[in-house]
DNA sequence: GTCCGCACTGGTAACGGTTACAAATTCTGT
DNA sequence: ACAGAATTTGTAACCGTTACCAGTGCGGAC
């Protein structure tokens, strides 16, 4: 078996030109039975692949997509919330005979490597991970005159297609659900408020309150990165303006706010209910098994992706805009407040 | 400024011929100063960029490396542990130039999609994300004849370069450390036993209990997934046998196992030590914060590319087996046995 | 003044595919 | 048996780069 088989190597051995081969590969047309079985047959035998390399030369496409998150979510990056999403990424490329690659971008990059990054290999189409990547990289991407889809939506480039979940809808219902069970004063962990998605859930809880006639109170509104740690600092601070029941927007600042309320010697959610938003895997195993909005993260990823296949294959019939709603998860952190 | 731009645009503007643009992308000596300026120059106001699947066609080199990650650690993928494994390796491949595919790998796979992914792009190397890659792929791989590092050892293929932690050690220490606080009966909630980690570990467990003269009790270790479910589970098993300390042999599996004391009306460290492993950001947060073996992810994912791109750039002086070591975190979820 | 070496330059052939088009073959219908 | 159409096959150009080799021009040694 030769090491370097070429489209010639198999021409010669099944005594037909390339061009015959290469129908035969593309499963096209004008071929003959025969020589289309002989041509099967020697390529089998000689275990031949295409090269990848010299068709993306002939034909100006790659197979491959570029996944861009944001360099400066490297803790981010590092939860669950991320690794769902490039599985469902990673997994519907696969389906659809594409490669990903998986880049991270951020400001702080020097501008040589952030090109390199960006234009370095060509690819056939890019996925924004959250808005944040656009400020970076949307003029040199657009540039390159690709199909992009972003993933979350990003209000300064509304013309970019998008997979994005209803966060006004998933903080107005988390919201909705506290003041059924009769809160009145409700905190909020939020999120970095230069995150879109953050801004959002904060308004959908001011809409939930709103609409059942509540008072807002901005001191119990905090804004936070959207880690445990965040959530744990944020948590102590909520304490001493003593919401009964705080709304935290992502499982991991719910995570850093159980520890800090078990820390004050209280209990959830008999002194105090608490709601996440996410429903990551390990929502289920908290103490107290979290009550959270679950986010359809990984069919996030999956549609992203198949959405940027579509319009990468020139497909007609796309949704560019597709929106994703978020579902209560009711477990053990949420009860009525104390009276 | 045009579209697709060539080397043959840029050759024409500079007045010089494509040899001499090539010589100066690819910073080579024999060109004049002058020259190299003038190319340099033209190069930038067009905002060239050399065509990578030509390259890679006339160098027989794509810059690409395939990151084969086992499909049916899907769940176990969906944790921060394998984030931070890819963000390692992706941030060291992208500093070094090439770029990362993110490919997932499992026996159920039709074998044509299976050819596909290891065969359909042509890669400069491939890392393999725990053995078990190798069970399936190893075969295709190796035909390839290009570099493969694989993340963890494999011990039916012991020629294959790797990168990987001491988990006999890591378990060791763990235990010896229960044990000089004055536990007796451990139990270890150990990984799916036909993962060598997981051997591994039950092993240094073992080690460390014969090293101090303590039975070892076959019905204290029970195997499990490394997930929050497979802990939990365990853990009430466990219950019934009465251990006074239980090594989970991940952090997962100590979240787990929390939740089930806790249900239990137990508290840990008083009525029960727990200790972890892996030492994920949430690890600190785990009521109580978790005291845990810190494995070194991120480090032992940019070791991996590292070494990888070292052997495919034929570097000579190369440590083809690298063995990092865990250091224990001591936090609150450990103490001496009540007496 | 000739010869040689050296720095530089440019032409051409790969690399391994796809594809438009022309050529050859087979298939129709009369 | 034969024109004309339909099918199959082969040829050659092209995709954008690098490698290799043959020039060119110039300065210094003799």
């Amino acid at each position: 078996m030769p090491k370097n088989v070429s489209i010639d190597d198999i021409a010669k051995a099944a005594y037909v030109s390339r061009s015959v081969v290469s129908r035969v590969i593309n499963n096209r047309p004008n071929v003959s039975s025969h020589a289309r079985a002989r041509v099967k047959e020697v390529i089998k035998e000689y275990g031949y692949v295409p090269s990848s390399a010299a068709r993306s030369l002939a034909l100006r496409k790659t197979h491959e997509i570029s996944i861009l998150a944001p360099r400066r979510e490297n803790r981010v990056f590092a939860n669950a919330f991320w690794s769902l999403t490039f599985l469902g990424l990673a997994e519907a490329c696969i389906r659809r005979g594409y490669f990903a690659t998986l880049n991270m971008i951020s400001n702080e990059l020097d501008d040589e490597l952030k090109q390199r990054i960006l234009r370095g290999h060509s690819m056939d189409g890019y996925v924004f991970i959250g808005h944040d990547v656009a400020d970076e990289a949307i003029e040199v991407v657009e540039s390159l005159e690709k199909p992009i889809v972003v993933l979350g939506h990003d209000t300064e480039n509304p013309h970019l297609a998008s997979v994005d979940v209803d966060n006004v809808d998933g903080a107005y219902k988390a919201t909705k659900y506290l003041i059924e069970l009769g809160h009145e004063r409700i905190g909020v962990i939020a999120g970095p408020l230069e995150a879109q998605e953050a801004l959002d859930r904060v308004n959908g809880y001011k809409m939930a309150l709103k609409d059942h006639s509540l008072e807002s109170d901005k001191s119990l509104v905090l804004p936070s990165e959207f880690s445990q740690q965040g959530g744990y600092q944020c948590m102590q601070r909520l304490l001493l303006r003593g919401p009964t029941a705080v709304f935290c927007t992502s499982d991991a600042q719910a995570m850093g706010a159980l520890l800090a309320i078990h820390e004050a010697g209280l209990k959830v959610p008999e002194d105090i209910s608490i709601i996440g938003y996410d429903d990551l895997p390990p929502a289920r195993f908290l103490i107290p098994p979290l009550t959270t909005m679950q986010q359809p993260i990984y069919t996030m990823g999956q549609r992203a992706t198949n959405l940027l296949i579509d319009l990468i294959e020139g497909e007609t019939e796309v949704v560019t805009r597709q929106l994703l709603q978020p579902v209560l998860i009711e477990r053990d952190s949420c009860a009525a407040p104390k009276k």
